[in-house]
DNA sequence: ACTATAATTAACAATTAGGTTAAATGTTAA
DNA sequence: TTAACATTTAACCTAATTGTTAATTATAGT
């Protein structure tokens, strides 16, 4: 965990494309992956990648697997940049 | 240029410590490198890195070359990320 | 139990990233 | 111009990342 996981998951862009199209709602894994030009494989990877950095949460549905956006980690990432603003202890 | 750069350039540890360095102020590569556990040559490449992503400004003084931190293109990684969090247009 | 569907995991290939040492560049001073 | 210093660039190596296809796991319906 941490920002490390956080940074580099942010540092592809089909995974931020993800976060994005998880702003409007949840999504299965299939749904996802048809937003893009890649295999399902490679698409459930940038997830666990993501997962793993708990940007997003997943419920299993019967055969599906949904996919939230988790945004609260987010905020370590916002800190360390108002910090490095020096906009920090004004 | 744009976030790809900014992000990647972010997702590294020892480039987030040498913004981390600049934030107090400017310092000649020689200078940086002195904090890590790294070769020169290899401290200079994450240097390029930073300034290709726009995060360093170089001058060359003398032999020196001092580095400063330039953290506009950070504006655009808040928008990003504040986006993300649904908190535009509010 | 069998089949179809949804998704992940495994195994592999290609590319990218980060480290090293050695050579090259730029600058200063003798 | 030669020597010394500061830094970068080149060449090379290894490890990590990203993609593919094929196999596996999990669930639902018949």
């Amino acid at each position: 965990m941490g920002i490390q996981n956080t940074l580099k998951a942010l540092s592809d862009p089909i995974r931020r494309e993800i976060l994005n199209l998880l702003k409007s709602g949840r999504m299965a894994a299939g749904d996802i992956a048809s937003h893009f030009p890649v295999t399902d494989a490679s698409i459930s990877r940038h997830l666990s990648v993501l997962k793993e950095a708990d940007l997003i949460r997943d419920t299993r549905e019967g055969k599906f697997i949904f996919y939230d956006i988790n945004t609260s980690v987010l905020e370590e990432v916002m800190l360390w940049i108002s910090d490095l603003k020096g906009e920090n202890g004004k």
